[in-house]
DNA sequence: GGTGGTCATTGATATATATCAATGTTTTAT
DNA sequence: ATAAAACATTGATATATATCAATGACCACC
């Protein structure tokens, strides 16, 4: 199970948020009085689709995947990195989470009590500010998303979901990735299947190199090129 | 063409945002100065896809749709009625619009120039802390909207656009609705075809009554069954 | 007051995509 | 180390949905 600590030194915390650079020392003592470290191991659900808001999540260390579960299947809509907040939308919105975020490796999440927190950006205009801007910067990506997922047929989204881990996640033309299978397809909105014959399509086109979870990719142009056409 | 006044009084205006007793008169008067009135004819477009965002834009009066533009096809994602604000998130995010808005009814918008009011929301914290609530709310209907389109099946998401008319726009069992049958079908993400196709077998099960833009729900618990079930 | 144009409807057909099935491969847990 | 489980692959088939086609109804506009 999930192990949980408290923060020793937020100020001095080599993973914090660049966030905090807008709030002065008093501020940051009390987010770290508000706040409990928890370790989850590499498949634990983090938050859950449906229940009740109770703290700012901040992944530390670690990645994590968000999703929104389906009666059938589910609908991955990113992978989050160290050092972002997770969500932050559901703090200022119906209060309760409409995704779920799981850890795909071991993650370190800071939880700050979600009442204190949101009155601490009542305080401080310019963290606020930083906040807005980072949860439109979220909103303009689902809007991506959805746009995607209504106009492009297979092929495309698969190429999508290649440069999204090539460009976003990796930052390589060559990775070995952290998801399966089935979780490429349901980030992609398609079956695990189809998923894989696509693959083996642009296998055999020469458009990528796969092996296992390892994926190079030999002509991003083209790529890039089939995601536009959809 | 879209005529263009100014503003006389924003403060005594009967068609002003609820946000403005937020603010002191100071700042209403500079809005008032920083603002221009377009009146859209039904039809006319607002904001385009792919442009710069310029202004803020504040839906007076009338009936807006917004929509994602795509090669073969559109996706409505939600129509706007007066007293709101039209796609905050824009404003602090990449500052290109990452959707078109055209007015499904003669519409009255206030445009105010977005540098003034991003710097507005920096001088006041309540004003800035709603227009969060306001774009978190907006990303959370986005996360239902994508979560429908990728679980639920025609049907389905026929009965969610039909309640969506009847609960959120017209709050209503019955109403005369703006929107033609391939808007409809835009709205549900499918062909206008099957959209007409849906509401024939939804006439003939006795669950609506259709003619012609009018639409009366016979058994709305049936049709909120139908968007569960999906 | 006709007339061209979008809108609406229905049936037939094509196509994209999911599901089912069989088999081999890699992890994970004991 | 070995069994069990999850993962990956491929082909065959079923199904949901879009597209095409034909026709009638309803508007806006000279």
């Amino acid at each position: 199970m999930a192990r949980i600590t408290k923060p020793e030194s937020c100020m001095r915390c080599p993973y914090k948020s660049e966030y905090l650079s807008l709030l002065d020392a008093k501020d940051i003592n009390l987010i770290q009085e508000n706040c409990i470290i928890v370790h989850f191991r590499k498949g634990e659900t983090i938050c859950k689709q449906n229940t009740d808001v109770t703290h700012a999540l901040y992944l530390a260390k670690g990645t994590v995947k968000k999703y929104i579960e389906g009666k059938s299947k589910n609908l991955i809509l990113k992978i989050i990195s160290s050092g972002k907040y997770i969500g932050l939308q559901t703090l200022f919105g119906t209060l309760i989470y409409n995704y779920t975020v799981t850890a795909i490796e071991d993650s370190m999440v800071c939880m700050i009590n979600s009442n204190f927190f949101v009155e601490l950006t009542k305080q401080n205009p310019e963290f606020l500010f930083k906040i807005t801007q980072t949860i439109s910067t979220s909103t303009n990506y689902v809007y991506k998303k959805i746009s995607d997922i209504n106009q492009k047929q297979l092929r495309g989204r698969l190429a999508d979901t290649i440069l999204y881990f090539s460009e976003t996640v990796y930052k390589s033309n060559e990775f070995e990735f952290k998801l399966t299978r089935r979780e490429l397809a349901e980030f992609s909105s398609m079956s695990m299947e189809n998923a894989v014959r696509i693959l083996t399509e642009y296998r055999k086109e020469g458009i990528i190199i796969t092996k296992g979870r390892y994926i190079k990719i030999l002509q991003p142009d083209l790529l890039r090129k089939l995601s536009e056409i959809g």
